[in-house]
DNA sequence: AAACTAGTCAACCGCTAGTCA
DNA sequence: GTGACTAGCGGTTGACTAGTT
């Protein structure tokens, strides 16, 4: 089958930048007879263009409801986000953007966050830390030089340091518990174990972004080290004196997209992202269908009953936009 | 001030999937 | 089932701009 060319530039179509005459023809044309039809448009509309580059106009930059400018800080994230879980399909990630376009995200991704995230040590095609695939010559490395860059935020100095400096609020739910999970079990319990859990499945809804630093002090805490870094949905990071390592997760709930929950002290655990209650049930029943971990857990619980107020999260049920503005202000 | 370089982004190109006759 | 056509997607290009030498 031999495809008709869409653009015959021997019919003397135009290239190119459009002209506002241009773009005011297609608006015109648009606004009367609705879109669709794009191959016969050009000639009813009277332009010079082939169809596909009047689609392509209107809509990457005519279409009403097109929001331009600077993408914001949530954006950037939701994009990342979405990126982790779809990959370059832009369409896709456009879809969870209104208003932006998919060309206008795939540009800013090539352009920006891109480099960003390469620049804080993180691969942008796997998500995962460029620097955990060498977490085995990481102990080489200077102390000073062993921070694992947490990604995902607009900005390079977005920031954990302004989490951490926060008021912090007292948690009661499952995201509390879960940072004292972190805080204290994360340093005892085997890695290979916890990642099974963390990584065991699940059903994925949306994405989200997740930081989580974990800093264990004592040497013999490296070798109980984990990381839940998932490659798909939710982005964690865990450093052990600097170690970090990564494994895929299945956490879901664009709710968790904001990342807002908690930052410990330097000197602990947390999981910087609400993990609501869905989350948790599915991290409760991955856990329960593992023996190993459940008795671990049930260590820990013992442990925990007189001392859970130690860890408590910065920040738990802040569901409003404007205060998470103000959270990184 | 001119030349050069790097960054940005609008537009194009090639391809695929879906639909219809 | 096949071919023609449309819409849409993702990668790439190139014009333009800003910054640097």
């Amino acid at each position: 089958m031999v495809r008709t060319p869409c653009c015959k530039a021997e019919l003397g179509l135009k290239k190119g930048a459009w002209t506002p005459e241009e773009d005011q023809k297609l608006v015109s044309y648009v606004n009367r007879h609705g879109e669709g039809g794009w191959r016969t448009l050009p000639e009813k509309a009277g332009l010079k263009r082939c169809g596909k580059s009047c689609r392509l106009r209107w809509a990457n930059y005519l279409r009403p409801d097109i929001k331009r400018g600077e993408f914001t800080e949530d954006e950037e994230r939701s994009i990342i986000s979405l990126h982790s879980l779809h990959g370059n399909k832009w369409a896709a990630i456009a879809r969870g953007l209104p208003g932006r376009t998919d060309n206008e995200i795939k540009n800013h991704w090539n352009t920006h966050i891109k480099k960003r995230l390469i620049k804080k040590g993180v691969d942008p095609v796997t998500h995962k830390s460029l620097i955990s695939d060498k977490s085995e010559n990481l102990q080489e490395i200077p102390e000073k030089q062993k921070v694992i860059p947490t990604i995902i935020t607009s900005d390079v100095d977005l920031d954990i340091e302004k989490v951490k400096n926060s008021n912090k609020k007292s948690g009661s739910s499952s995201a509390g518990f879960l940072n004292r999970v972190a805080n204290r079990f994360g340093k005892r319990i085997n890695q290979s174990v916890l990642s099974d859990i963390i990584g065991s499945g699940g059903p994925l809804t949306t994405t989200t972004t997740t930081t989580t630093s974990v800093t264990v002090n004592s040497e013999s805490d490296k070798s109980s080290s984990s990381s839940f870094t998932p490659a798909s949905d939710l982005l964690c990071q865990m450093t052990v004196n600097g170690n970090a390592t990564s494994s895929p997760s299945t956490f879901s709930d664009a709710s968790v997209n904001d990342s807002l929950m908690y930052c410990g002290n330097e000197d602990n655990l947390g999981f910087t992202n609400f993990l609501n209650d869905e989350d948790f049930m599915m991290l409760e029943e991955s856990c329960v269908d593992n023996t190993e971990f459940m008795k671990e857990l049930s260590r820990f619980l013992e442990e925990d009953v007189n001392d859970n107020d130690e860890m408590m999260p910065v920040y738990e049920h802040q569901d409003n936009i404007n205060e998470i503005d103000n959270y990184f202000a």
